[in-house]
DNA sequence: CCCATTTCATATCAATCGTTATGAAAAGAG
DNA sequence: CTCTTTTCATAACGATTGATATGAAATGGG
């Protein structure tokens, strides 16, 4: 009883997202998300209501999306080791899109936006909690397979390897070579022993 | 034979990287760095051609000042993990200002302004090999002086250590308390052993 | 087939951006 | 004192910003 809309929300969501992630949020335009999307400002408008908006719905959907899959990788079966250094290689395949080295979408939020919006800050805090619990469970989890020593704090430990993920993120974003990010997750795996 | 300034640009870069600091690169315009710095447009644009300029002189000012201080607490004498601490824990205390904990400023420009300017990467490049060089040595002083083992590899060691302190910086722009500071350091510092 | 409703494609809005131009003010030189 | 030069304090510039308004186009219900 209406026209249609001539756009699929999560496609525009997923363009948005990879655009922001390329130029940060204050160098993007409504105009150049309209561009990139396809989309016409009045859609964008009607769904995501706003500019921070749209930005807070592509924070989303990066942890629904790349998160989701990384700490999907965490948590397969084998050594944590092993699976930790993988999450980490996926983890950097995935913050090098078609736009180039990206970095993290979230620790870029935490730099650029988080101390202007709180609604920002607190989606970069949940992302930090859902971090350190993922890896936290997983050191939990290598305790139990006998993988990690008792002694270990492994909720301690777990923020310390959360912390690395956003450092790669940065390292990357900075113009660092592969062999520097590997060298940083083979010398941060090291405290696992 | 002509007008004199009435300003002091080094009292203005100050003033000036105080803001781009705390607000980032874009968020800053020139009519807030104006009334931050007391100083009129005229007087920013003849000394430092344009935002960029004031900008990058602003890095630089952070080089020399807030990084400098921090390298040479890292170079004291003494063990050389008293010594990283010691450097971590005042980089941490400059990293909070009467604008905030505003993090590092590098490392901010790392994220915002290194992907869009060509001059403001090298900065940070130049940066970043600072900071691994002045680890590295200090790693490789501590060899000769018996606190850290010849199988170690100072340099890898000191860019791990030297990434280590740009996440500080992230941790505290994104908001997180001491208590995570310090447990970042602690686990850090553990590779040294 | 027509009407109510929603989206589409633009046009437009005031505000702000970085930058530059303008004229008065302030200094030393002659 | 006068002239030249530079800075000061603003005004102004065109461009762009996020956001909204406008009318045509497209649907399904009656």
């Amino acid at each position: 009883m209406a026209r249609p809309r001539e756009f699929e929300p999560e496609e525009a969501l997923q363009k948005a997202m990879l655009l922001f992630w390329s130029k940060g949020y204050h160098d993007t335009s409504i105009r150049d998300l309209t561009a990139r999307t396809g989309v016409n400002q009045y859609g964008l408008y009607a769904v995501f209501k706003n500019k921070l908006g749209l930005y807070l719905a592509a924070l989303d959907h990066y942890r629904d999306g790349v998160t989701a899959e990384v700490l999907a990788k965490l948590k397969q079966p084998g050594q944590a080791a092993e699976r930790i250094e993988a999450a980490y290689l996926l983890l950097i395949a995935r913050m090098q899109t078609a736009d180039g080295a990206v970095g993290c979408l979230i620790a870029n939020a935490a730099v650029e936006v988080a101390p202007e919006s709180d609604e920002a800050a607190e989606k970069v805090q949940a992302h930090m909690r859902l971090l350190r619990q993922a890896f936290g469970d997983r050191l939990e989890r290598a305790k139990t397979e006998g993988q990690l020593s008792a002694e270990k704090d492994s909720e301690s430990l777990g923020a310390f390897l959360a912390t690395t993920a956003y450092s790669l993120g940065f390292l990357l974003r900075a113009g660092s070579d592969q062999a520097t990010l590997r060298n940083h997750i083979r010398t941060a795996l090291t405290t696992l022993t």
